[in-house]
DNA sequence: GCGACAG
DNA sequence: ATCTTGTCGC
């Protein structure tokens, strides 16, 4: 079907020097302003790895919004290629993203991603990077840090606080849900830290991740098992 | 030099 | 990320 255009096109197959050197020139194409459509579907992303490591398996998933109710998905293997290096984890992910991404019928109106956005050490996370490649509004959703440091934040859902690295807010620790660890939430592409915000916690129900993330990573970590609540 | 370090 | 059962707490 793919409906997927890649706006911005460059090699995944470099070391890892080369790779930050990439960073530092796609990072001028981060929009952090809103710049997407009326949001009627919302997208989740994970990666997962079998083969002890070996093969990556990538799963995008579409929910209407703001039901939440899933539309589609699609899944799709790959050979790794790239080490896991903090900092670098795009150029390990993103190839198999894009195939899966192509599988779907229809593009989600925004792109929430399992990792950091802005909140990177070059300002240019998965969902960033991911955004540039496909034009796509993206947000950067991850459980644990990257860089940056934050206030305590109040137990209560809903809540945040700025999350700040090298004097600039970079994202927010988003409390999704009283009891539990905050999530780190930062803009990907043509989105503010402020709009992604609002979105995350309209994805949010029950649980810590949003809705998005938690089909994302049901159908990439076991396939089968997850597709068989799907029918 | 030392510690930190998404998934 | 991945290997894995029970267990503590609301």
């Amino acid at each position: 079907m793919s409906t997927l255009q890649v706006h911005v096109r460059h090699r995944w197959d470099l070391d890892p020097r080369d790779a930050v050197r990439l960073q530092a020139h796609l990072r001028q194409r981060v929009e952090t302003r809103d710049r997407l459509p009326e949001v009627t579907a919302v997208g989740g992303v994970d990666v997962g790895f079998e083969d002890e490591g070996r093969t990556a398996r990538a799963a995008v998933v579409v929910l209407s919004f703001p039901s939440l109710t899933l539309m589609e998905y699609a899944i799709a293997r790959a050979p790794v290629t790239f080490p896991y290096v903090p900092g670098l984890l795009s150029f390990r992910e993103i190839p198999v993203v894009l195939e899966a991404l192509q599988k779907l019928r229809a593009l989600p109106s925004l792109l929430l991603c399992d990792g950091q956005g802005y909140a990177h050490p070059r300002r240019l996370g998965i969902a960033s990077h991911l955004g540039i490649v496909c034009d796509l509004p993206t947000v950067g959703v991850a459980k644990t840090l990257l860089v940056g440091r934050h206030e305590p934040v109040p137990d209560i859902r809903g809540t945040w606080r700025p999350l700040v690295d090298g004097g600039e807010t970079v994202g927010a620790a988003l409390r999704t849900r009283a009891g539990v660890k905050p999530v780190y939430v930062s803009a990907g592409h043509r989105i503010s830290l402020e709009t992604a915000l609002r979105y995350v916690m309209a994805c949010v129900t029950r649980y810590r991740l949003p809705e998005t993330t938690r089909w994302a990573h049901r159908l990439a970590s076991h396939p089968e098992k997850a597709a068989a609540g799907t029918e």
